[in-house]
DNA sequence: ACCTGAAATTGAAACGTTTCAGGCCGCTCG
DNA sequence: CGAGCGGCCTGAAACGTTTCAATTTCAGGT
């Protein structure tokens, strides 16, 4: 044992200072500047410290520095295995940098987001990495009005109104239709959650651009809404699906969560996949691959998206702080690839 | 627009209460005790702040608090849906009372662990949730000599030692490979993490205990080491199965995503499931059921995990705070639930 | 003996809150 | 009319740091 004789929060710099003899200003330099003082005083001080088991309040820190030691991350859903890998690389880049990160569940509804985005402004973190829960902009707008440095993930921005880090929604989108169509599939139906969503809505939009670029008309793709992005609601779509008059020979849903719950649906209905109706996902999580039939998808560079947005909110606050000159926003908008597997193979 | 003419963290609440020609203390009082303040100033008050863009600071709230109002969890692995899932239900109870939670990821890594126990420790957190990559405790004597509340999740404690939460990882194992040997298996294969889990550990105990108590030799049941709890091990570990003398009839996996990984590697080689080779994991995520071929599995009740924990954390804090009247510690073991499916099916 | 400068240390201000003892005012009660 | 009271408000202390100007100490140069 190596003391810890007090319960933490207990003894303050100011009780270490006591027992070593000395001003607390020079325990806190032992801290943070151990150059500045001599060899047996600091000896001396970290004896007090060691025995005492102090540990230095964050908070007063922070009090006194104006700004946290905390990026925030906010992200659509934990539940998500895409969104858990983002979460991973973000994570790992700003602990490289001795910074905490806070990942927090907006669950895709704008009223929790609000909640936390006020709960971020009063911690006064460092920054933000957040994928909106709001279609609106309202998300920007206030991060901005409150001055709180922030990117986007897996949405894009204009360059002038802040950082971001997506994927081409709209070319994925584009990638997978054109890919059933390719294959002759004339009724393809789009399983969407929430429209509000960007991701949701850019990905249809994608989608029906293959369909005109193809010559034919737009009802070619039809909307199937979805309330939430989760394998539940995948399920409930699919079971709609089934009661549909023209029923659709091909799926497209807007993630993979979505996908599986689709196949499941049908295949509880006994449709074969893909001989009846196929089916293409969005993410390529690793369980598609591992799905009853293995599933076509759009894959996103997961863990590059969160390491991107790290990158970039660095680099905004390290501009930002010292002497504000104008720091540039950056756009950055990654590829997407289409990873084709049984579920849509003829 | 309603104001925000500063930027956050720039104006505190001295600027607020010149502006309304009041005190700070009655600022103060507007926001905490509002009932205090006559309508009119309360009325004056609200319109400085908004006005400002005020946003009180937390930290400095914190620092005379003494406490935060922020939970942390620590996780194994964010990107396993089953610790998602608990840190979902931990996170709902927790936004219910107002609390924020942080929630992070060691990635069973013991190092990583300990940076994040004295993070938290710095920043003072409320309390921590907490699933110990460290086999030794060394995790929960940290802790409690830091004098932080603190539950145990997946993983259980003696009570006078503190809170847990857990669900009968050694029952849970000898339900798999009981349900194993009925269907007359005799070569099987524990594909597990690393032994320093607990989890790993227990899991592997119940299985032998079910080898015993059906008077069969130790061996039975064979343990394949793997130093990880994600797909891409279990892919590996398929490999490494495969090209074993003896090979088993069955495996059992430490965790979901390991099965599914062998899975993989079982069917990339052409052999079938369960025909030539039955197949058991735990945790029963929803991937389990959606897999190439239904995944029998242990299921944990994760969301429920999550809230039990975040309850005990809250009740502990509570005792602990006002009059420190002993609290007592209590030990939560909740029934896992063998859900069979395709995988070990005759 | 005196001055200089570097090295080591001190002491206090400042960060933005909450809390609390007290002050002031206008009423009501005796 | 004075005392007492309740409602409203003020001002300052305290929380635990960091930072910085000021002070002390000491060795070395003249």
């Amino acid at each position: 044992m190596t003391g810890a004789a007090r319960v933490a929060g207990k003894v303050g710099i100011k009780e270490v200072a006591r027992q070593a003899g000395v001003s607390v200003g020079t325990v806190s330099n032992v801290i943070n500047n151990p150059d500045l003082v001599s060899d047996e005083t600091r000896i001396r001080v970290r004896a007090a410290i060691e025995r005492l088991g102090y540990v230095r309040s964050e908070t007063a820190r922070q009090l006194r520095a104006g700004q946290s030691r905390i990026v925030a991350m906010l992200v659509l859903d934990l539940a998500n295995p895409f969104f858990a890998e983002v979460a991973k690389g973000a994570e790992r880049a700003l602990r490289d940098v001795g910074l905490g990160v806070m990942v927090c569940n907006s669950a895709g509804s704008p009223s929790e987001e609000a909640d936390y985005l006020a709960l971020f402004a009063e911690q006064r973190v460092r920054g933000v990495l957040v994928t909106p829960a709001d279609g609106s902009g309202r998300t920007v707008e206030t991060l901005r009005a409150r001055g709180i440095p922030f990117v986007l993930v897996d949405r894009s921005l204009p360059e002038d109104q802040g950082c971001s880090v997506s994927v081409d929604d709209v070319l994925g989108g584009d990638m997978a239709v054109r890919h059933l169509i390719a294959a002759g599939h004339r009724r393809i139906a789009y399983v969407g959650g929430p429209m509000h969503l960007a991701q949701v809505r850019d990905r249809f939009t994608g989608g029906r651009n293959a369909v005109r670029e193809a010559g034919l008309p737009d009802d070619v793709l039809t909307p199937l809404d979805s309330d939430r992005l989760d394998v539940a609601a995948g399920r409930d779509a699919g079971a709609r699906l089934l009661g549909l008059a023209d029923r659709p020979t091909a799926v497209f849903c807007a993630n993979d969560l979505l996908a599986l719950g689709v196949l499941q649906a049908l295949f509880a209905a006994g449709v074969r996949v893909p001989h009846d109706i196929a089916l293409v996902g969005y993410d390529d999580i690793e369980f598609a691959a591992a799905a009853a039939v293995p599933l076509t998808s759009v894959r996103q560079p997961a863990a590059r998206i969160g390491r991107t947005a790290a990158e970039l909110l660095l680099a905004e606050t390290d501009e930002t702080g010292p002497d504000a000159h104008a720091h540039a926003h950056r756009r950055i908008v990654l590829q997407p690839e289409l990873v084709v597997r049984d579920s849509s193979r003829a």
